[in-house]
Parts: structure tokens; C-alpha cells; sequence
DNA sequence: TGTTTATGTCAACGAGTGTTGATATATTTA
DNA sequence: TAAATATATCAACACTCGTTGACATAAACA
């Protein structure tokens, strides 16, 4: 398969060619991390799922640990459409943000690091750092000044945050059937205006 | 250590004396389940922490699984209070909701068994499977009756819970201050109305 | 008494774990 | 070309895991 092109491979910014296959070893940690948690994910059965030897996912990652961390890594704009969901229309801001935070944890490519975090947060005090320092800095520092500076308001974006952390859970983690089987639309339909409520401070 | 008193450990409610090692190691197991997850918890560390031989735990419940189901079951009288939550004044109904579920899951007989249930949903099926029979079943036949049988009621009531668990996930698993540092009191007063909003469905 | 059952310990099995070092090939660079 | 680096494989290490069978003691029962 030798082409004389000089750089055929050239993969979206990487420094150079070489193969791919540390993205490929990468997704299919953040798939087992994301569906089997922290601990019931091992490197060999990663290493399996790419094709490639155990070693070479130590090699690449260095430990469990750092494979761990690169799989939870989250992208830049992560947080841009929850913060678009204060732009909108200002009645409506409860059902959009509900909407935006459903659709950040359930698809595109912070769904499955996001995922990965909160079932490893269950044995991993790594993980629950991640999630913590997610929630209390990260999120709220996107929320917050959205809120302006009344007493309490940090908290009850806190709150918010963790009743919709706790609609995911359902969803996707425990699998209710009464609250998957909803539509993100109908769903962020029925609890935007208690959101917002609780988010105003009535 | 000889005592001439025949039967001198007669544990309560056990058919005969013998020892109460059993419940030694189940009180162990729970903490070991809620704490750490299921994963993460090995019969050796359980043993260890009974002061007893790993041997002896497998005799006791057949197999690691045996030992997880012991585990997460739950008190007779374990929904009582949710059920006394609708008894109280109508129109703070969400608010003494709010407040019994969140003491449910933080003390009490029960709390180990629903956090080990918790944990072991990330990462155990049967645990993620016990936790939907709970919500899914026994919780919503003693918050639905209360609803009367509007449409989407049930629905609404297993958004109620899964908000409610979202509260339980960052005050006790991810243990995010902002959250974790309200007493049950004021959040439940916070968060209450808005509780109650979802539940009447407006 | 003797028999049965409950309680408890010990050593070991096979399997899976994270991790390492030696080694081989392919690609890049000089 | 040759040197250097990246990619990849293999076998093995020390360890923990759930589980088992043999064996010992203690209590309950006949």
C-alpha cells in the first residue's frame, strides 16, 4: 500500500501522518468507560475492541489511570449551547436550558465522556472530582452570571443542575421506562417552568 | 472466657443463639456496597473488615451476587414516610416530599442499601435493574394512588423521583458543596414548590 | 452419650488484573 | 544511505479476584 504522495494519511491536527490508531484505542475506552464504568472497564478488554495489543494502549496512555483522564477530556465549546440556552426567548429559558443540558449528555462528542464521568464517579474518586470540579466551577461559572448576583443564586443553579443530572441518570443509566420513553422535547416541555422557577427563586 | 450463663448472645429475632457473625458481615458488605460500589467491593475486603475468613462470607451468602442482593434489601416499612409525606398540609405537599425522600436515602436503616443500589447501578445490572423496579414500581404505587389518574400523571411522578435522586447523587455521591451544604430543611423548603409544580402538572 | 448441624479457618485453583521489558517493524528525519 | 523515532507484538511478572474442598471446633439435638 506505498503511495508516493508525501502525506496521505494527514489526519485533522495531528503534527504528522503516522497512523490513527491512538484515536481509535481512544474511542473505544470512552465507549467502555462511558457503558461500563470505571472499574468493570480493563485496558485488555480496550485493547480488544481496537484490535491492538494491551501494551500498546499502556505505551500510548502510560496507565489505566491516564487512559481514564483522556477519556474524559471534554471539548472547547462544551459548554456553548448551554449558554445559548440563556439567549433565547427569556419566558422560555427553564424548557430550553433543560433541552440544551439533556441533548449535551445524550449525543454528539461530549456525551460519552460526560457519561463516563458520572458512572465512574460511582467508585472513582477521580471521576467525582471531574464531576465536582465540572459542576461547581465549570457549569456555574457559565450559569451564574446569566442569574445576575442575588443571595443564593450560585446555589439554586446548583440545585437545578443536579435535578437535571438526575433526569440523565434516569434515562440513561437506571433506564426508567416512564422517564426514557420521553421525548428531550416533550420532557424539557413538562419541567422548564419549574426549572426556571427554581432557577428565578420565585 | 468461659460463661456458665447457657444462652448468653441471644441476638434478637435470630432463631436460636449461636453468633451473630451474619449480621456482622452484612452491616460490613452494605458499607463496602455503598461506599465503594459493587465493583470495587471484593468478598476479601468485606471478610477482612468483619474479622472473619473470606470463606466464611461465601458460606454465609453462596456468592459475591448473594451477598450484593443481602445487601440492597430494604426495611418492610421502607416507603411509610413517603406515603405520610401526601397526609400533611396540601400545599406544602412537594416540600415534605422532598425532605422524606432526601432523609430516606441519608440515614435510616435504609440509606446503605439505597446508596450500595445506587452506586451499583454504574456498573451492575442487577443493581440498575433493583433500582428501576423501585422507582419504577414500588415508589410510584404509593405516589400515584395520590395523584388521582390524570393523564401523564405517572410521569410526572417519575420526573418528581429522578429529580429528587439527581438532588441525592450530587449531596452523596459527587458531594458538590453548593448542594451538599444546604441542610435537608432549606432545600427541601427551595425546592418544594417547584417539586410540587411537576407533580400537579400545572 | 453420639449425631447432626452451625460456625469457622486454611490452602489452593484458575482466571483476570495493571504493568513491564525485550524485541521487531515501519516511518520519519538527517 | 544511516540514525532516530513511532508503532506494534509477545511473553511474563506479581497481584487480586471469586470460588472451592478439606478440615477443625462448637453448639444443638437425639
Amino acid at each position: 500500500m506505498s503511495s508516493n504522495s508525501p502525506s496521505a494519511n494527514a489526519s485533522r491536527g495531528r503534527r504528522a501522518g503516522y497512523s490513527g490508531t491512538r484515536e481509535t484505542v481512544l474511542n473505544a475506552a470512552k465507549k467502555r468507560f462511558a457503558h461500563d464504568g470505571y472499574t468493570a472497564t480493563s485496558i485488555r478488554k480496550v485493547a480488544a475492541d481496537a484490535g491492538v495489543d494491551p501494551a500498546l494502549v499502556m505505551q500510548f496512555y502510560k496507565s489505566k489511570d491516564g487512559l481514564f483522564a483522556a477519556s474524559l477530556a471534554l471539548s472547547e465549546d462544551c459548554l456553548g449551547h448551554i449558554a445559548a440556552a440563556f439567549d433565547g426567548p427569556a419566558d422560555r429559558m427553564g424548557e430550553t436550558l433543560t433541552y440544551n443540558f439533556l441533548r449535551l449528555w445524550e449525543e454528539g462528542a461530549d456525551a460519552e465522556p460526560l457519561m463516563a464521568t458520572l458512572r465512574g464517579a460511582a467508585s472513582n474518586e477521580v471521576a467525582a472530582a471531574q464531576l465536582r470540579e465540572f459542576v461547581q466551577a465549570r457549569l456555574l461559572s457559565v450559569i451564574g452570571p446569566k442569574l445576575g448576583e442575588g443571595v443564593g443564586n450560585a446555589q439554586r443553579a446548583g440545585i437545578v443542575v443536579s435535578m437535571l443530572m438526575g433526569l440523565v441518570l434516569s434515562r440513561s443509566m437506571v433506564q426508567i421506562p416512564l422517564v426514557a420513553g420521553i421525548s428531550r422535547e416533550e420532557l424539557a416541555r413538562s419541567v422548564g417552568p419549574s426549572i426556571q422557577a427554581v432557577l428565578r427563586g420565585r
